[in-house]
DNA sequence: GCAATTCTTTACCTCCGCTTTACACCCCCC
DNA sequence: GGGGGGTGTAAAGCGGAGGTAAAGAATTGC
């Protein structure tokens, strides 16, 4: 799960980035409009974090431009201010969603969950398939109702795998899927965590290597 | 676009129906959680508007049992409790948004409106012919229901015959379509190839050889 | 601030699929 | 009947994609 947060209060930002990769998100960063438009024109983010008031571009023109050229792209708004006529107009904007400051970061948790649930491919925040139980929200799985002591990484590509639902999943869609922007293209570490997932997932073997095109559950 | 609006107090129920169904949306009204449920399983409606405070079912069991008999309906909660736990909770129960009660009836019809946007089935490239099916983003071919597993070469060849559609298809054709630009022109690896097809495709035969012109299914 | 866990890189090895080579076969034609 | 083009088949070598171990880097937790 890819997501992008867009504030300018870079204290914040940053905290926020923290908090959804320790719930095993992909986390980028802009602290002004213009990166931000940049960043989500190159990858294709699940949700967008998007605060309100921006400098130099305002949030209203990103959100707008996004929801042009990215209609799968969910935006969450950001705003100081709670009068209703505002979060209507953040709405009609195109954004799915808003959450008045200060928020909780629960409730922020909350919201990105769900909008990724409304994603393309609309994802159930508990997912059963071929012997495997995921919750994405409580963040554990299990295989054949034993419960897998997963790192994040190793739970993301799990996640991306089942999401797929036995299509085949190339590396380099992982590697945009689950690890963030500064990952060296080349690398092996999808081999390596695949590798270690399996370990984990034990016999019978569940992920199926397709030469030359990716896995597959 | 289809709405079922689920609310108790009956006069607050269908005055939001009334205004859903002035922005040409087609809604229907349950005032209690059983005829909510037992119309949700019936019909396929895009979004749900569930009060949470409900008398016999709570909203809660009823957004539950949607979530799982009808993955595709969006769920929007309304309730009386603007608690941050309140809400969290009700987003993990597998609500797609929520709204505090009182509300104003435009951002009622915002959220609505964000929820059904953009909603799209995507299509599986599949093909099936002469007791062949063949899914390309999953990477399977069955053969009278029964599984082949094919290298990445036999799996394009077999892919591009099928494709043809009873055409002929020149080994030539085959070359440049299957192989990339580096292979041999005057290699004999399609013959290769189909012969290992054949064999793995079993009695009877399927591909046929036209001579000096290529194969055919 | 140190230990533990997780992430990433590096290096190596194995095995499978691709390709080539070599040859047999068959049908057509002279 | 024999030569030749076109095709089918068997077998072997090789090359590279993927698996694995282990060490180094980064992050987390106490």
């Amino acid at each position: 799960m890819r997501v992008l947060v867009v504030e300018d209060e870079q204290i914040l930002a940053d905290s926020i980035a923290a908090g959804l990769r320790r719930e095993a998100f992909a986390v980028d960063v802009s602290y002004d409009g213009d990166s931000a438009l940049e960043r989500a024109f190159v990858n294709a983010y699940d949700v967008i974090v998007l605060d309100r008031d921006l400098p130099r571009i305002h949030g209203d023109e990103v959100c707008r431009q996004v929801v042009e050229e990215r209609p799968a792209t969910r935006i969450l708004m950001l705003t100081a201010s709670g009068a209703v006529t505002d979060r209507v107009h953040g709405l009609e904007l195109g954004a799915d969603d808003y959450l008045p400051k200060p928020f909780a970061f629960a409730e922020l948790l909350a919201r990105v969950r769900a909008l990724t649930r409304r994603s393309h491919t609309p994802t159930p925040p508990r997912i059963t398939r071929a012997g495997i139980e995921l919750d994405t929200s409580r963040r554990y799985a299990l295989r054949d109702g034993r419960p897998l002591h997963l790192t994040n990484k190793e739970f993301s590509v799990l996640y991306e795998l089942l999401r797929a639902d036995g299509a085949v999943v190339s590396p380099e869609q992982l590697l945009e899927r689950v690890w963030d922007e500064h990952i060296d293209p080349f690398t092996n570490v999808v081999r390596v965590t695949v590798m270690n997932l399996r370990r984990k997932l034990g016999d019978p073997p569940i992920i199926r290597t397709i030469p030359e095109a990716g896995y597959q559950l």
